[in-house]
DNA sequence: ATGAAAGCGCTAACAA
DNA sequence: TTGTTAGCGCTTTCAT
């Protein structure tokens, strides 16, 4: 049994299509009686519109399309507690995709988005080459968290990332840290960005950089520290991200080192997992509710056309000290 | 500038709108030289097929509804991530909604996801009353996960929570612990079951229950072991999940008892939250990406027509043995 | 205040 | 093998 029409709602109220409608979208000019009418056959047979006719119909559209890089990384959904929020309160409506940190499902993942006809396309933290969501900027507002563009039909939405690293490398050197290793986040979203923050902030410092290279998990963190142990490990690692730093973190405490006695570390993001009391992790904090926000935001300017510039939005990031951070053994002894 | 319609594109490759449409969707009767043409005047346009327009002129869908009741709880990503593969390798694509743990928030979200008339829908976690879907579930297959259901025209997907928490009682006890409090998940989807399950495995051992009020989050763990604390704490803990015993966790350690040396702590789910080497918590296993697979699965049979009968599947949970529990204090020292 | 008719982008008979 | 025609459920002029 197919679901009802506008068609059976309106038979049933004895009244046109097209009365219906105006009443379903709250019309002034429609008369208390057939409005009525209209409501009670509508109520009786859990009538509910068809929004894809409709925005065929009405050639507009109130949905945003939401592609999560990674669904696991707490982090996404932060933001997206944010673009949900954003855009409930202009009116629009949130269709997510996943593209499992992968550039081929991304670009399936976005293909799959616009196929709804999107007013707007928000990409968090991807990976697919910029070649794959230039095209569809040119027909549907496209903006990006956590990557950047020049493409000037894109608009932007990022942490100051160099910042962010620098703020990490100054408060462990004020700790008395001259050995600190950064685990990168290999071609994930971001991530040269807080590599050059932190080459530049250890140079700063006179210190010499090591860069290891990872990506934004857990497993990879415990990796990174597995090579980072010989011919001696770090005073303090700088991770990737807050994941990245509890698989740091489990794998220092394999080795037998402990956190922060031995070893500092630092995450970035500011997830739950940094607060939980349980990890209790120094990071940097990225507003990331805000940033959802922000690209909502973007987003519903764009459709509404009240902006053709490009949005560049470069937040300032947080330090957040709380207890894998301390002075270096060597330090505390003085 | 609007995007290209198929009109376009059989303008460009001058053809009728009829043999885009076969190209596009392979169909063997088209001669080679058109088809060629087609796909060289879609390529060049940039085109990509309107989804719902399709679906509209077609009466069929390809989409999958997904609710998640919270996308902070890694729980439920992991599900997704065996939603996403059933679907795809059934030709089906995921459309993906977040309902933030709220009834009224999970109505809107169902709403939106049938607004697009999907070929099914999944609810993953509901909290919402059985009556919000049940009405749907005449039109639109519905398969719950998480979440029972006695209504014939819903599928549902959940671990055994009974045997699951009887599972943990049992280890618990094997070790030695006679005082073992249970926080539950309130009103959260399968709390009562893993309550019931709990209650029925302590008085099977001549134990008295004690339950206390929780939620499946980190601060509901947190603030069930304060209530825990007086008028003496037990010697061990079941949480309503893996999130939540993180949170008791933290809390008994700020309360100075340690984990598992005055208190032992069980978790449900076995989330990489557990798997966390530095949190190491021994839980309960529910199949997750086995789950979504079945849940997936569920959808794509009731939309073919091949099954007219209530799935109703009971996967069997897993103790695995962490860090966190072991003997209590008095029996260690015997 | 209400209805008739055209059309959104596409598919599905049916013809040719 | 290809084109023509009639909708799918809805909105939107344009009349009335």
């Amino acid at each position: 049994m197919p679901r009802p029409t506008i068609e059976d709602v309106a038979a049933r109220a004895g009244v046109s299509r097209a009365l219906v409608s105006l009443v379903l979208r709250g019309s002034p000019k429609v008369s208390a009686g057939r409005r009525a009418a209209v409501l009670r056959a509508a109520e009786e047979l859990g009538y509910s519109p068809h929004l894809m006719a409709r925005s065929l119909a009405s050639r507009t559209s109130h949905v945003l399309g939401v592609m999560v890089s990674d669904l696991h990384n707490p982090f996404w959904a932060e933001v997206v507690d944010g673009l949900d929020a954003g855009a409930r309160s202009a009116g629009f409506e949130l269709v997510i995709n996943t593209g499992g940190r992968s550039p081929a499902r991304e670009r399936q993942a976005l293909t799959g988005l616009l196929s709804f006809r999107p007013a707007g396309v928000a990409l968090l933290g991807p990976v697919l080459p910029a070649s794959a969501f230039t095209g569809a900027s040119a027909h549907t507002p496209v903006v990006l968290v956590s990557r950047s563009s020049r493409v000037s039909t894109v608009d932007t939405v990022n942490d100051d990332g160099r910042a962010g690293s620098a703020m990490a490398v100054d408060h462990l050197v004020s700790l008395g840290h001259r050995e600190i290793a950064h685990i990168d986040g290999g071609n994930g979203s971001q991530s040269a960005p807080r590599r050059t923050g932190y080459v530049t902030a250890m140079r700063r410092h006179g210190l010499t950089p090591r860069v290891v290279r990872g990506e934004y998990t857990e497993a990879a963190g415990a990796a990174a520290v597995r090579a980072l142990l010989s011919p001696a490990p770090p005073t303090a690692v700088l991770a990737a991200n807050d994941l990245n730093a509890v698989g740091a973190i489990s794998a220092l405490e394999e080795a037998g080192l402990s956190v922060p006695g031995d070893v500092s570390v630092v995450g970035y993001d500011n997830t739950w997992l940094a607060a939980l009391r349980h990890v209790s992790l120094t990071t940097i904090d990225q507003p990331r509710a805000e940033m959802g926000r922000l690209a909502a935001e973007a987003l519903v300017h764009r459709v509404r056309g009240e902006r053709v510039t490009p949005a560049r939005h470069l937040l300032p990031p947080r330090l957040v000290v709380r207890a894998t951070t301390a002075a270096p053994r060597a330090m505390s002894g003085l």
